[in-house]
DNA sequence: GCTATAATAGACAGACTTGTTCATTTGCGC
DNA sequence: GCGCAAATGAACAAGTCTGTCTATTATAGC
């Protein structure tokens, strides 16, 4: 059943959150999410594919919210880069944030042959994409370079705010960023 | 002898930063360094202990280059800030640049009661301060302000450069940093 | 109501971890 | 060369982890 599955991402998604990923142990999901350990082996043949659903799922989640965010507001390219900005602080001001889950997942498995690796490398590609795709509609020239300076902002003050949390790390990633794209005309 | 210790430090050294910190068994550790378990815990009564006597030696060993590089330089303490973007970058671009070990460390024990994350948070803040100091006798005004949003770039760099070696991100954050640098003049 | 599928609890294997202990051997100062 | 402290190797405890398996129960479709 559908429900099982989800039930289980959600569990998963709580605990490697909260507590990280390779502290959270296959007991204390089941735990977590109720469900037998049978069934969870039956819907993820192994973690490392629980792991990268989990990965997968939180940033298509993040993209779709700052999609719809920025869809809503109707504005220009141009200033929706800002938004951008300001949806990235409200991002990381969010009580519970713990960092981005690909910064996480990356560090707790260096290993690049590692599959929960890789799909931390794509993931974080994904992000540069993201910004870049943004950065070229808003006629910005060398999008590709913005963006990835974007990246390491909101990547840098997602870290901080993580290590520090409630110190202005995010406040202070924006108005870095918000400096940033203003050079770039 | 304070040998052993030595020897012991720059195996965990080596290995913390090469797989990670619990990738690093204690059983691996004295297979690198050729010591004997018993000493090793005569030394370090526990894995913790090790772990953090490695970050403060990483961390002091960066101040130190750091501060050299720049007394060799002879130039004023606005030149000195440029300079120091310049050394990051060279810092970020070593070839087994493996991130900023507090990262590492604070995302591989994320409990806030943890000593090793204790010290992480210490380690993150012993950074500012260090480009507080710079951005201060540099005559910036906002010192502080700079100082926190160069911490997120270098820090966004480190990671990025260790998700994605050799893709620019070094040469890419120094680049956004000077242009911060330039904002607050 | 019957059958096929889904989900359950729980035990188990096998491998890993940190940290302790102990008897033995090495090596340095005198 | 003696004696003491340091270092060694190896076994062991007690816990963790992922993944497998079995026997039982619940559920949904016809």
């Amino acid at each position: 059943m559908k429900n099982t599955k989800q039930k289980i991402l959600q569990a998963a998604t709580e605990l490697f959150d909260s507590r990280g990923i390779n502290a959270s142990g296959i007991d204390s999901i089941i735990a977590q999410s109720g469900i037998a350990k049978a069934s969870l082996y039956k819907y993820f043949p192994s973690k490392n594919d629980l792991i990268i659903e989990y990965l997968q799922q939180k940033s298509k989640r993040l993209y779709t919210w700052l999609n719809q965010e920025l869809a809503e507001r109707d504005e220009s390219a141009y200033e929706q880069l800002f938004a951008l900005c300001e949806l990235f602080e409200q991002w990381m001001s969010t009580a519970d944030f713990q960092g981005l889950p690909f910064h996480i997942a990356s560090v707790e498995f260096p290993d690049p042959a590692h599959p929960v690796n890789s799909c931390s490398v794509e993931l974080s590609k994904e992000l540069q994409n993201y910004l870049a795709k943004l950065a070229k509609k808003a006629g910005i020239k060398q999008a590709k370079t913005l963006a990835y300076q974007l990246a390491i902002i909101f990547e840098g003050g997602a870290m901080l705010e993580r290590l520090n949390p409630k110190s202005g790390a995010a406040k202070r990633a924006k108005a870095a960023a918000i400096t940033l794209i203003q050079s770039y005309l």
